[in-house]
DNA sequence: TTGCTCCTCACGTCACGTGAGGTGGC
DNA sequence: TTGCTCCTCACGTCACGTGAGGTGGC
């Protein structure tokens, strides 16, 4: 059972290697109990069997979908106090269920955020023509370029309000600043 | 010009409702130079002007976009240092196209794993009537039940791999293994 | 012995959260 | 004086990154 092929076990470097993550965060996944050795070599070396290579994907595939690693914890958590496989299984569907809601809604913000982009790309291409091509950006704010839209882009709005907030040049010293 | 209507300004605590920042964001805002009370009252009250709601709300489009705080700072250092507006204009330009093109990719990410959890989910419910609903977990990885599906989805494949990884009652002190 | 990989601390980063202990302002 | 808001440290969190100083293994 437990003889024979430890020639196939890796060590922590080709195990991060192979998933595509630092040796760091694999020994952060142990300090938090997602993963585990299977054996350490005498001089104290991590070794591990290839089913960690899909246990750490599983992982990666859990953190792309916005779970934290406590999260995962108490996922798997969840799973082993389950009473038995149908009830664990409903958790699990339930704890994904939600996931997913939260995924549609993500993608609905992204959708908006790509629209101002598209929009803001757009009004920004039309001040590459802008003459006098040497004006400040002060005017910026506030041109009467045609730039075929009614409405500012919000994303470029705000960044004439970048200067009220700036230094004027240095901070001068507090004091003096009323010379009469 | 700076004189008069100073009722008008707002206190920290009213700035972060108005925006649904906390106390604690501004300051740090503040500490990194992206926001700037107006004034200071006599017993050291940041006092901001109108004009601040709108460059948090800017602030927090930036990082919604995915820009951190250091990348706004840069942002706005870019902008101010462009020669002229124009020049400034095609430098922001460049940065909003390149994240239009992540945002697209995100956007593919994120359907990608909805159809995921969508199969996930699907594949689970079929065993919420699984029978005997008193099977353990370790069955559920090899179960013989008819899910309507090939293959198992990966996120539920990756439960059945929970289980090599825990200690089995109690970490047994090294030595004493190999009892012959 | 050299070179590569590994080991365990332990501090740094990012965008805040969360008190601690003290004071302004009506 | 009471109550609310504010002030400045300063440490905690999360998922690692990045050395420091030392050792295994071929």
């Amino acid at each position: 059972m437990n003889n024979g092929d430890k020639d196939k076990l890796l060590r922590v470097g080709e195990l991060a290697k192979s998933v595509g993550k630092t040796v760091r965060a694999l020994h952060l996944y142990e300090e938090l109990g997602l993963l585990r050795p299977t054996e350490r070599s005498a001089g104290g070396y991590r070794l591990y069997a290839a089913a960690s290579v899909t246990r750490v994907n599983w992982i990666i595939k859990l953190q792309s979908m916005g779970f934290s690693l406590p999260e995962i914890q108490g996922f798997l958590r969840d799973w082993e106090e389950a009473s038995s496989g149908p009830s664990g299984m409903r958790r699990v569907r339930d704890v994904f269920a939600a996931k997913l809601a939260e995924t549609r809604q993500t993608i609905k913000q992204l959708q908006q955020l790509e629209q101002n982009l598209v929009d803001s790309v757009a009004y920004l291409e039309t001040c590459g023509t802008c003459e006098p091509a040497t004006h400040t950006q002060e005017s910026c704010g506030c041109c009467d370029a045609d730039h075929k839209t009614d409405s500012t882009p919000e994303l470029v709005g705000g960044l004439a309000l970048a200067h009220p907030h700036r230094a004027t040049t240095i901070d001068v010293p507090v004091g003096n600043l009323t010379e009469r």
